[in-house]
DNA sequence: CAACCTGTTCGCCA
DNA sequence: ATGGCGAACAGGTT
Protein backbone atom coordinates (compact mmCIF):
# COMPACT_ATOMS: atom_id res chain seq x y z
CA UNK A 1 0.00 0.00 0.00
CA UNK A 2 2.28 2.56 0.93
CA UNK A 3 4.03 5.22 -1.14
CA UNK A 4 5.29 8.64 -0.64
CA UNK A 5 1.55 10.15 0.10
CA UNK A 6 0.56 6.89 2.10
CA UNK A 7 3.50 7.06 3.98
CA UNK A 8 2.70 11.09 5.21
CA UNK A 9 -0.97 9.94 6.15
CA UNK A 10 0.16 7.25 7.94
CA UNK A 11 3.03 9.28 9.91
CA UNK A 12 0.36 11.77 10.83
CA UNK A 13 -1.90 9.17 12.25
CA UNK A 14 0.93 9.33 15.32
CA UNK A 15 0.71 12.87 15.32
CA UNK A 16 -2.20 12.97 18.60
CA UNK A 17 0.75 11.23 20.38
CA UNK A 18 3.29 14.21 20.10
CA UNK A 19 4.27 15.15 23.62
CA UNK A 20 2.64 12.81 24.93
CA UNK A 21 5.15 10.38 27.89
CA UNK A 22 5.52 6.92 26.44
CA UNK A 23 4.26 4.84 29.75
CA UNK A 24 4.81 1.26 27.95
CA UNK A 25 6.06 -0.16 24.78
CA UNK A 26 4.66 -4.09 23.61
CA UNK A 27 6.32 -5.53 20.43
CA UNK A 28 6.42 -8.88 19.49
CA UNK A 29 10.30 -9.45 19.55
CA UNK A 30 11.12 -12.65 16.61
CA UNK A 31 9.19 -11.00 14.47
CA UNK A 32 10.87 -10.07 11.16
CA UNK A 33 10.23 -6.03 11.19
CA UNK A 34 12.98 -6.01 13.60
CA UNK A 35 15.55 -7.44 12.07
CA UNK A 36 18.93 -5.80 12.15
CA UNK A 37 17.48 -4.17 15.73
CA UNK A 38 17.40 -4.94 19.05
CA UNK A 39 13.89 -5.17 20.11
CA UNK A 40 14.55 -5.05 23.94
CA UNK A 41 16.63 -2.69 23.63
CA UNK A 42 14.18 -0.07 21.88
CA UNK A 43 11.92 -1.58 24.71
CA UNK A 44 14.32 -0.30 27.26
CA UNK A 45 15.38 3.42 26.06
CA UNK A 46 11.66 4.08 24.40
CA UNK A 47 10.03 3.56 28.01
CA UNK A 48 9.49 6.90 29.57
CA UNK A 49 10.43 9.09 27.10
CA UNK A 50 8.13 11.73 25.38
CA UNK A 51 7.46 11.67 21.65
CA UNK A 52 8.42 14.59 20.15
CA UNK A 53 8.31 15.17 16.20
CA UNK A 54 8.08 13.40 13.58
CA UNK A 55 9.37 13.80 9.52
CA UNK A 56 8.93 11.14 6.44
CA UNK A 57 11.15 11.19 3.55
CA UNK A 58 10.40 8.92 0.92
CA UNK A 59 9.29 6.05 2.54
CA UNK A 60 10.96 6.14 5.34
CA UNK A 61 9.85 7.80 8.53
CA UNK A 62 11.52 9.15 11.70
CA UNK A 63 10.33 9.08 14.87
CA UNK A 64 12.02 11.61 17.45
CA UNK A 65 11.62 10.73 21.36
CA UNK A 66 13.10 13.13 24.35
CA UNK A 67 16.56 11.20 25.40
CA UNK A 68 17.66 11.62 21.55
CA UNK A 69 16.53 8.46 20.75
CA UNK A 70 15.07 8.13 16.95
CA UNK A 71 12.37 5.24 15.80
CA UNK A 72 12.90 4.71 12.47
CA UNK A 73 9.72 3.27 10.95
CA UNK A 74 9.15 1.66 6.66
CA UNK A 75 5.67 0.53 6.24
CA UNK A 76 6.86 -2.32 3.65
CA UNK A 77 3.85 -3.47 1.28
CA UNK A 78 1.31 -3.56 4.12
CA UNK A 79 2.39 -1.45 7.21
CA UNK A 80 -0.35 1.08 8.78
CA UNK A 81 0.24 3.13 11.90
CA UNK A 82 -2.94 4.48 14.10
CA UNK A 83 -3.98 5.54 17.30
CA UNK A 84 -6.36 3.19 18.85
CA UNK A 85 -7.92 3.69 22.92
CA UNK A 86 -5.78 3.36 25.78
CA UNK A 87 -7.79 -0.01 26.67
CA UNK A 88 -6.37 -1.37 23.04
CA UNK A 89 -5.40 -4.94 23.05
CA UNK A 90 -3.05 -5.42 20.00
CA UNK A 91 -3.67 -8.35 17.49
CA UNK A 92 -1.40 -10.71 16.30
CA UNK A 93 -0.11 -8.54 13.07
CA UNK A 94 0.31 -5.48 15.74
CA UNK A 95 3.90 -5.56 16.08
CA UNK A 96 4.99 -2.66 17.78
CA UNK A 97 2.70 -0.59 20.64
CA UNK A 98 3.21 2.21 22.30
CA UNK A 99 1.21 2.95 25.07
CA UNK A 100 0.26 6.59 26.40
CA UNK A 101 -1.77 7.96 28.58
CA UNK A 102 -4.75 8.29 26.38
CA UNK A 103 -4.19 6.22 23.23
CA UNK A 104 -2.03 3.75 21.92
CA UNK A 105 0.46 4.04 18.54
CA UNK A 106 0.26 1.00 16.61
CA UNK A 107 2.35 -0.05 14.18
CA UNK A 108 0.42 -2.97 12.17
CA UNK A 109 2.14 -4.96 9.48
CA UNK A 110 0.74 -8.25 8.38
CA UNK A 111 3.55 -8.82 5.83
CA UNK A 112 6.66 -8.74 7.56
CA UNK A 113 8.12 -6.64 4.69
CA UNK A 114 8.07 -3.39 6.89
CA UNK A 115 11.17 -2.42 8.84
CA UNK A 116 11.63 -0.88 12.36
CA UNK A 117 14.63 0.99 13.04
CA UNK A 118 15.88 2.23 16.05
CA UNK A 119 19.00 4.78 16.89
CA UNK A 120 20.41 6.55 19.86
CA UNK A 121 22.56 9.61 20.50
CA UNK A 122 23.35 12.85 19.00
CA UNK A 123 24.40 11.82 15.39
CA UNK A 124 21.52 11.27 13.00
CA UNK A 125 21.36 7.79 12.21
CA UNK A 126 22.31 7.30 8.68
CA UNK A 127 19.77 4.82 7.40
CA UNK A 128 18.04 8.54 7.40
CA UNK A 129 21.12 11.03 6.50
CA UNK A 130 21.46 8.44 3.10
CA UNK A 131 18.26 9.21 1.48
CA UNK A 132 18.23 10.56 -2.15
CA UNK A 133 16.73 14.38 -2.79
CA UNK A 134 13.48 14.79 -1.96
CA UNK A 135 11.05 15.50 -5.07
CA UNK A 136 9.70 18.44 -3.82
CA UNK A 137 13.12 20.16 -3.09
CA UNK A 138 15.63 22.34 -5.40
CA UNK A 139 17.81 18.93 -5.76
CA UNK A 140 15.37 17.53 -7.65
CA UNK A 141 16.81 19.38 -10.58
CA UNK A 142 16.56 19.03 -14.74
CA UNK A 143 20.39 18.35 -14.32
CA UNK A 144 19.55 15.37 -11.35
CA UNK A 145 17.11 13.80 -13.62
CA UNK A 146 19.22 13.94 -16.26
CA UNK A 147 22.40 12.57 -14.51
CA UNK A 148 20.11 9.44 -13.19
CA UNK A 149 18.88 8.92 -16.76
CA UNK A 150 22.02 8.74 -17.75
CA UNK A 151 23.96 6.25 -15.40
CA UNK A 152 20.63 3.77 -15.42
CA UNK A 153 20.47 4.22 -19.16
CA UNK A 154 19.64 0.18 -20.28
CA UNK A 155 17.40 0.27 -17.64
CA UNK A 156 13.45 0.66 -18.68
CA UNK A 157 12.41 3.87 -17.36
CA UNK A 158 9.71 2.02 -15.00
CA UNK A 159 12.52 0.20 -12.90
CA UNK A 160 14.37 3.43 -12.78
CA UNK A 161 11.43 5.53 -11.27
CA UNK A 162 11.36 2.57 -8.73
CA UNK A 163 14.94 3.23 -7.49
CA UNK A 164 14.33 4.69 -4.05
CA UNK A 165 17.63 6.17 -3.87
CA UNK A 166 17.33 8.30 -7.32
CA UNK A 167 13.17 9.08 -6.76
CA UNK A 168 12.30 9.48 -3.39
CA UNK A 169 9.39 7.78 -2.28
CA UNK A 170 7.56 7.14 -5.60
CA UNK A 171 6.13 3.27 -5.81
CA UNK A 172 4.73 1.33 -8.22
CA UNK A 173 1.24 3.25 -9.00
CA UNK A 174 3.23 6.33 -9.04
CA UNK A 175 5.18 5.20 -11.44
CA UNK A 176 2.46 4.21 -13.74
CA UNK A 177 0.88 7.40 -13.08
CA UNK A 178 3.53 9.37 -13.93
CA UNK A 179 4.62 7.72 -17.03
CA UNK A 180 1.39 8.16 -18.38
CA UNK A 181 1.28 11.73 -17.72
CA UNK A 182 4.29 11.89 -19.37
CA UNK A 183 3.66 10.17 -22.56
CA UNK A 184 6.44 7.83 -21.93
CA UNK A 185 6.21 3.61 -22.25
CA UNK A 186 7.64 2.37 -19.35
CA UNK A 187 10.17 -0.30 -21.32
CA UNK A 188 11.71 2.88 -23.06
CA UNK A 189 15.05 2.44 -21.90
CA UNK A 190 16.35 5.51 -19.67
CA UNK A 191 19.22 6.62 -22.10
CA UNK A 192 16.91 7.39 -24.67
CA UNK A 193 14.76 9.73 -23.31
CA UNK A 194 14.94 13.26 -25.96
CA UNK A 195 15.37 16.43 -23.98
CA UNK A 196 11.37 16.97 -24.06
CA UNK A 197 10.79 14.17 -22.82
CA UNK A 198 12.86 14.67 -19.85
CA UNK A 199 11.01 17.56 -18.93
CA UNK A 200 7.51 15.80 -19.66
CA UNK A 201 8.90 12.99 -16.97
CA UNK A 202 10.34 15.38 -14.16
CA UNK A 203 7.38 17.25 -14.55
CA UNK A 204 4.93 14.31 -14.45
CA UNK A 205 6.92 13.42 -11.46
CA UNK A 206 6.44 16.32 -9.34
CA UNK A 207 2.59 17.07 -10.11
CA UNK A 208 2.15 13.61 -9.50
CA UNK A 209 3.99 13.74 -6.08
CA UNK A 210 2.54 17.34 -4.94
CA UNK A 211 -1.13 15.93 -5.94
CA UNK A 212 -0.71 13.02 -4.13
CA UNK A 213 0.61 14.08 -1.19
CA UNK A 214 -2.14 17.16 -0.89
CA UNK A 215 -4.88 14.35 -1.93
CA UNK A 216 -4.08 11.47 -0.36
CA UNK A 217 -1.31 12.96 2.51
CA UNK A 218 -4.24 14.66 4.30
CA UNK A 219 -6.66 12.30 4.60
CA UNK A 220 -6.43 9.53 1.97
CA UNK A 221 -9.28 11.21 -0.33
CA UNK A 222 -9.49 9.45 -3.82
CA UNK A 223 -7.69 11.17 -6.67
CA UNK A 224 -10.01 12.40 -9.33
CA UNK A 225 -11.42 10.00 -11.97
CA UNK A 226 -9.02 11.20 -14.09
CA UNK A 227 -6.18 9.61 -12.63
CA UNK A 228 -4.87 6.07 -14.10
CA UNK A 229 -4.86 4.77 -10.79
CA UNK A 230 -8.62 4.15 -10.67
CA UNK A 231 -8.10 2.15 -14.00
CA UNK A 232 -4.88 -0.11 -13.07
CA UNK A 233 -5.83 -2.87 -11.12
CA UNK A 234 -9.18 -3.34 -12.83
CA UNK A 235 -9.90 -6.44 -15.59
CA UNK A 236 -11.08 -4.25 -18.16
CA UNK A 237 -8.99 -1.19 -17.44
CA UNK A 238 -8.79 1.44 -19.93
CA UNK A 239 -7.14 4.94 -20.61
CA UNK A 240 -8.50 7.76 -18.78
CA UNK A 241 -7.97 9.56 -21.79
CA UNK A 242 -9.17 8.09 -24.60
CA UNK A 243 -10.89 4.82 -23.35
CA UNK A 244 -8.28 2.62 -24.84
CA UNK A 245 -7.24 -0.79 -23.32
CA UNK A 246 -4.63 -0.25 -20.96
CA UNK A 247 -1.51 -2.63 -21.98
CA UNK A 248 -0.69 -4.94 -18.97
CA UNK A 249 3.23 -6.57 -18.43
CA UNK A 250 5.79 -7.07 -16.12
CA UNK A 251 8.25 -4.62 -15.93
CA UNK A 252 11.29 -3.53 -13.69
CA UNK A 253 9.95 -6.51 -11.56
CA UNK A 254 6.34 -5.47 -10.99
CA UNK A 255 3.11 -4.77 -12.75
CA UNK A 256 2.86 -2.27 -15.12
CA UNK A 257 0.06 -0.88 -16.74
CA UNK A 258 0.10 1.70 -19.76
CA UNK A 259 -2.00 3.25 -22.45
CA UNK A 260 -0.71 1.63 -26.11
CA UNK A 261 -1.91 5.31 -27.96
CA UNK A 262 -0.36 8.04 -25.46
CA UNK A 263 2.46 6.24 -24.43
CA UNK A 264 5.76 5.94 -26.46
C1' DC B 1 -7.26 -23.48 -4.88
C1' DA B 2 -4.04 -20.81 -7.36
C1' DA B 3 -2.52 -16.55 -8.55
C1' DC B 4 -1.60 -12.05 -7.30
C1' DC B 5 0.30 -8.02 -4.63
C1' DT B 6 1.23 0.04 -3.72
C1' DG B 7 8.66 -3.13 -1.36
C1' DT B 8 13.39 -4.18 -0.36
C1' DT B 9 17.48 -7.03 -0.36
C1' DC B 10 20.52 -10.48 -1.88
C1' DG B 11 23.26 -13.19 -5.04
C1' DC B 12 24.62 -13.76 -9.64
C1' DC B 13 26.14 -12.15 -13.91
C1' DA B 14 27.77 -8.72 -17.46
C1' DA C 1 33.33 -1.13 -9.15
C1' DT C 2 28.90 -0.54 -11.07
C1' DG C 3 24.54 -1.72 -12.99
C1' DG C 4 20.59 -4.94 -14.18
C1' DC C 5 17.83 -8.82 -13.11
C1' DG C 6 15.32 -12.56 -10.82
C1' DA C 7 14.35 -14.77 -6.57
C1' DA C 8 13.12 -14.62 -1.86
C1' DC C 9 10.68 -12.92 1.96
C1' DA C 10 4.72 -13.63 4.29
C1' DG C 11 0.28 -13.62 4.60
C1' DG C 12 -4.08 -11.68 3.09
C1' DT C 13 -7.18 -11.21 -0.83
C1' DT C 14 -9.39 -12.48 -5.14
Amino acid sequence: MPELAEVEYYRRQWDCGLGGKVNAVELHPRKRIFRGSDPREIVRRLTGTRLRASQARGKQMLFRFSGGSSLGLHLGMSGTLRSEPADFAAGKHDHLVLRQAKRALVFRDPRLFGRVRFHSGKSEPDWWTASAPEIHTPQFSAAYVAEVLQRHRRAPIKAVLLLQSRFSGIGNWMADEILWRAGLAPATAAGTLHPKQQVALRRATRFVSREAMRIIGRDFSDPPKSWLIHQRWKAGGVCPRHGVQLQRATIGGRTTAWCPKCQR
